[in-house]
DNA sequence: GCCTGCAATGATACTGAGTATCACTACAAG
DNA sequence: CTTGTAGTGATACTCAGTATCATTGCAGGC
């Protein structure tokens, strides 16, 4: 599930969005690239001491914004940052060790569907996010 | 369906559960119950100024532990609690005004199970908010 | 009725996540 | 080579919530 896909380059996109290919940019974009379990503003911050929250923190949200990036939130609430492939899905967070998964289900689509005709209003977004013990996490658990 | 049904009190829950009644917190359960489409914590600590961010927060997490509220996110993260009336459900959110609505469906109940054939590990939990733009606004917009 | 102990309180200071400000830098285009 | 502006980083701020800790106030035992 986790496949290291052909994904394109975020800073690629970036700069169709007409933004620059800065050094700090490119140095953000480089180490998230590498985050393949979702990954915190704070935690880049660290890996970067060279570079200000500021500017790390606009960084992700440009990435947000062209829907490069999914901010997630743990079932406390803290954030949580995941590069994302396909256009829509939802994730799965281990509530052990934190890693993020995705899924597509078909089924999901129908049910907003369905929920649309119980709700008065349009729906025009949702959230959804499936917080799991890991397949690695149980065995660890067992053993 | 928001119907504001008998429903028990939270401050006869948190004594259930072993805590006190004190006035404090019966001045934060009363105001919260009045707050039917939601509220944001320092809302409360705004409508008491004579009891303390501290105590505000802790009943709310008191009152989250003993399942009387439900924490949810808005669109950008932010936090906004709700009473809880029923067992199990989820919540719509107006982006415009942000009134707060249950809703409970069956579908969601068999998707969850579903998923759990798809991801590897114990479904744990989950979180689903719905963003919706609600009848009243969608009125208001194209008036 | 009065100790007394502990739950609860509230002031305050802190953390964590993120934004706003603003002077400065570094480019890209002319 | 200038110059305009996007981008940067230091810093201070907001917002949500927690931690600390001295003080208060009840509830139960005597």
């Amino acid at each position: 599930m986790t496949t290291a896909k052909t994904r394109p380059d975020p800073m690629a996109i970036l700069e169709d969005h007409g933004y620059r290919s800065t050094a700090p940019r490119r140095a953000v974009v480089d180490i998230l690239r590498r985050k393949e379990d979702g990954f915190t503003a704070e935690e880049i911050i660290d890996d970067l001491p060279g570079i200000g929250r500021a500017t790390v923190y606009r960084t992700i949200r440009l990435l947000l914004e062209a829907g490069v990036l999914c901010k997630l939130a743990l079932p406390d609430g803290a954030p949580k940052y995941t590069l994302s492939t396909v256009e829509h899905h939802h994730h799965t967070i281990c509530v052990r060790c934190g890693t993020v998964d995705t899924f597509r289900d078909t089924t999901m689509e129908r049910l907003m569907r369905a929920i649309g005709d119980d709700v008065s209003g349009d729906i025009v977004g949702h959230r959804i996010e499936v917080y799991v013990t890991c397949g690695r996490c149980l065995t660890q658990v067992r053993s």
